[in-house]
RNA sequence: CGGGAUGUAGCGUAGCCCGGUUAUCGCGCCUGGUUUGGGACCAGGAGGUCGCAAGUUCGAAUCUUGCCAUCCCGACCA
């Protein structure tokens, strides 16, 4: 068959692209390093996004749309800012095509050049915070709780499908409060929304912390994130939340009256998960079959293979199965029933386990005289015979384990690759030999950090939260240090 | 942007060195039939600017040059 994997060990990368194109989840598309989100792959995010907004939602936020286009001039405004993301902008400088006269088909119309050029938005903050400034006068305008679900576009050199696209689609939160305890306090909130979401919903743990000031995002004071860990040992940042404190409230002049009727900077935060999470949860979970998808978000929890035998099976067959997927969906569960007759039941066991789908439920006619269907969960490949009394209920209970299972079992993967290092030998075999999180003593320096980062490729992903303090010696330098640091290498 | 590899039907490929009828094979696709408990079988059929453009030649998938695209590895980044 055509639906060859390269297996993990073989290749990882290539088991990846593979995984996601033969899944069925995205595909190269004609332009560049834009990829074709499929449906398959769309209804997942769909799902990831539906789960996400429900969150933000309840914790007091609304969404609302900014432009796709920024004037240059904008984005120029915060000096870290244009630095961070001026080398990877797309940049429109004309609107309108015309008719070659030399007949080459189509060309720019020179004389439609704009006056000022716009730059397709990398990112929000400067035209969201342009249109701030005049959203918000006095402290009862704020605070400000505003998400945006967009597509953005960075002109990444090497791309690789999901985890680093072109254009990719996320969420944007930015907020705007009235002091910086309150800014710090939302950051750290927008944090554990990501961590939960991605433990929870995702099954994949994540390590919260705090960026290096070389990591942090361009104009931010303080970057918090969430990390995890792929299966082949390396780090994958999952989601961002800054506190950007007053730098764009000073950059776009956005000044709130107080009570007491004094002038004051906002303060401000943004974070940002995007489809690039879609990356990690197939490096977290997926194994040489295909993909393994937590049950909370897959697009379908169970497949239902109907097992013909001659013709007259099929009326029986199909009446119980429409039965199952009534109790199933009546507890509102997503299932779909594929009873296309032109593939047989060998090939869509094959094809169900290649995209990833939770639970199988196969039905015969020597299933329907003993009252069971045969139950096949993914991600153990075990299969079981259910009774159909109360089967529903008991796939519901078997999803939960499922989820919880997968989570469990990268939780381990995860502490299994995750050492401390002591010395520099240490910390250098490690990373070759075992790879994973490397939890070690740095001296707290942008400089030694280069370092590491040059001699190893290793980079510090982040501080911990509520990091552990104790005293030790920089694995590079020997100096001072009050607490480990994780490193790892990274997507 | 540097290094490497690849580009022939939807996918995977043979042919290319050594130019010569109608471009090979498998999967997939369409029609009909038989089937259905781990990637079915039989019969018939459709599908190609050989990545693009120049050049060499009586003749180019094949030789030359340029360009484009994709993947992998690096530098850069979510």
């Amino acid at each position: 068959m055509s639906k060859e994997l390269t297996s993990r060990a073989a290749d990882y990368s290539q088991w990846y692209n593979d995984l996601v194109i033969k899944g069925g989840l995205a595909d190269y598309s004609a332009v560049r390093g834009c990829m074709v989100i499929k449906p398959y792959g769309f209804a997942l995010w769909e799902n990831m996004r539906d789960q996400l907004d429900k969150m933000f939602k309840e914790t007091g936020h609304v969404n609302a749309y900014f432009p796709l286009f920024i004037p240059k001039s904008f984005l120029s405004k915060e000096a870290a800012h244009v630095e961070g993301f001026a080398k990877e902008c797309a940049v429109v400088t004309h609107y309108r095509l015309m008719n070659d006269p030399n007949g080459n088909g189509i060309v720019v119309d020179p004389d439609a050049k704009l006056e000022e050029e716009l730059i397709v938005r990398p990112t929000s903050e400067t035209i969201i915070w342009n249109t701030y400034k005049d959203w918000i006068q006095s402290y009862r305008d704020l605070p400000l709780l505003i998400n945006q679900w967009a597509n953005v576009v960075r002109w990444e050199m090497r791309t690789r499908l999901f985890l680093r696209t072109a254009e990719f689609l996320w969420q944007e939160g930015h907020t705007a409060h009235a002091t910086k305890e309150e800014a710090i306090e939302e950051t750290e909130q927008m944090l554990d929304v990501y961590a939960t979401f991605v433990e929870e919903y995702m099954a994949v743990p994540v390590i919260k912390g705090i960026k290096t000031a070389s990591e942090r995002f361009a104009g931010a004071v303080e970057t918090y994130c969430i990390e995890a860990m792929m299966q082949d040992g390396k780090a994958l940042q999952a989601g961002t939340s800054h506190f950007l404190g007053q730098n764009f409230a000073k950059a776009f002049d956005v000044q709130f009256l107080t009570k007491e009727n004094k002038q004051e900077y906002v303060w401000a935060t943004s974070w940002g998960v995007s489809t690039r999470l879609i990356g990690a949860l197939i490096m977290a979970h997926s194994d040489d079959q295909g993909l393994i998808l937590p049950p909370k978000i897959a697009p379908f929890q169970v497949v239902i293979v109907p097992i013909y035998k001659g013709e007259e099976s099929k009326v029986p067959i199909d009446a119980k199965a429409n039965e199952i997927i009534s109790s199933l969906k009546a507890l509102g569960l997503r299932v779909k029933y594929d009873n296309n007759d032109n593939s047989r039941p060998g090939w869509k066991f094959a094809e169900y386990e290649l995209k990833g789908v939770p639970v199988r439920i196969a039905m015969g006619l020597r299933d329907l005289e003993n009252q069971v269907v045969e139950v096949a969960r993914r991600d153990t490949k075990e299969k079981n015979s259910m009774p159909v009394e109360g089967l529903a209920a008991n796939i519901v209970l078997l999803l939960d384990d499922i989820q919880v299972n997968m989570y469990n079992k990268a939780l381990a993967f995860r502490t299994e690759k995750t050492t401390e290092a002591n010395n520099w030998d240490e910390f250098i075999k490690l990373l070759d030999e075992k790879g994973g999180f490397i939890s070690a003593h740095w001296d707290g320096t942008a400089e030694t950090e280069e370092k590491i980062k040059d001699l190893t490729k290793a980079t510090i992903r982040c501080i911990p939260m509520n990091n552990k303090q104790e005293e030790g010696k920089c694995i590079l330098t020997g100096n001072q240090s009050s607490q480990r640091v994780l490193f790892a290498r990274a997507y």
